[in-house]
DNA sequence: AAAACAGTAACACAATTGTGCTAAAAAGGT
DNA sequence: ACCTTTTTAGCACAATTGTGTTACTGTTTT
């Protein structure tokens, strides 16, 4: 038998190519082409992993919300609850240039999918990542209500809506506007927000 | 002298054409072809009215910020200031479709304005709408603190990048689930939100 | 050593891209 | 009716696009 190539491996660092290419010149750069340029090989090579474009572009989104993923639960609770629920809110906010990338990234990959026709598959992804992060405000403000106890008369889902909807607008802010929101204002905020939860 | 077009209608005109090619198909499908042929004419028009194809993308995403901020402008307070306050805010949210299809249009131009090489034009669009959203949410609290009086000991600053954030971030989730996200549902919690903050 | 097969590169091809250029058409002033 | 200038359509051209196909390379097992 021939050469063997990890294959799930040579996709993703394909992919993270087409995440370059796509944090420097934008979305309408992504041609396979380009991509195989920055990943070091030829189209031809590229096609043979991913047959056609639109798979690529599937699967290179799907990658980051696996990663992001992967890092929120490899987060370990620490501190008293308050802290550690500020610690996995941090996560899903950009706050340095790596994650901001990483967002511009998801942000190009979201308004591709919500293109109507075509772009079937983006919008599944969408929903997982927003569904996830739901989950993870839910989770979080369940642990909340346990261990500190949240003010009586709590709404908890409303509870989750408003935190699920305020760290997406401060992930907005913190990729776009990295200057004004920075990593200790964002944290002031998501702290202050949180101490108006609890009792 | 020959016929004479407003030039800054048809450049409206054209540049709405774009907005629905982005919206249907995605910002990769923005071509000068597809525009003028979504348009009803021939490239050549369209490239008389736009010189380059950057220049076309400017103005459409110039005319999307415009639009929002003459849609604002043209409200007048009603009711008590909560209400008033509520009706603002409202306004910047996308909760019906015509409003979701702009905002997909502007998160189309978003992300592209992220790309760091080149677009070096958007982003200054992204800032100066990203600045009027923080003016207005400043302005409504000033009011609110006015008239019905905030609670004792309100930082200010912090309550007006709060509301920011909530609104960005209902935004989104208006736009991507407007299932989940109903008009009603965002009332509630923006009146809620408000709510927290009064005396 | 040889065969068998995964991996890679390269070429082909029609379609589409942005932009430069030119000619026709249209319409108001004389 | 006739200019004069604006507006529109069309062609050209090199570059790039996605994808199909084919030939080559390398490596592992027999």
């Amino acid at each position: 038998m021939p050469k063997i190539v990890d294959h799930d491996a040579r996709r993703e660092e394909i992919a993270e190519a087409l995440w370059r290419v796509v944090r420097r010149d934008g979305i309408r750069a992504a041609s396979v082409r380009t991509i195989a340029a920055e990943a070091g090989w030829s189209a031809g090579a590229v096609r043979y992993y991913f047959p056609d474009q639109a798979g690529l572009l599937s699967f290179a989104m799907d990658l980051v919300s696996r990663r992001v993923t992967e890092r929120v639960s490899a987060l370990q609770p620490k501190g008293d609850a308050p802290t550690a629920v500020l610690r996995y809110l941090e996560e899903v906010i950009p706050l340095d240039a790596e994650r901001r990338s990483e967002f511009d990234i998801w942000m190009s990959f979201m308004a591709q999918a919500q293109a109507e026709s075509g772009a079937g598959g983006l919008r599944a992804h969408v929903d997982k990542v927003q569904d996830g992060l739901r989950e993870l405000c839910e989770t979080l403000l369940q642990a909340l209500a346990k261990e500190g106890g949240l003010r009586a008369g709590t709404d908890l889902r409303r509870e989750i809506e408003r935190l699920h909807a305020l760290i997406d607008g401060l992930a907005l802010h913190a990729a776009i506007q990295p200057d004004r929101t920075t990593p200790a204002r964002v944290r002031q905020l998501l702290r202050h927000h949180l101490d108006g939860l609890l009792a």
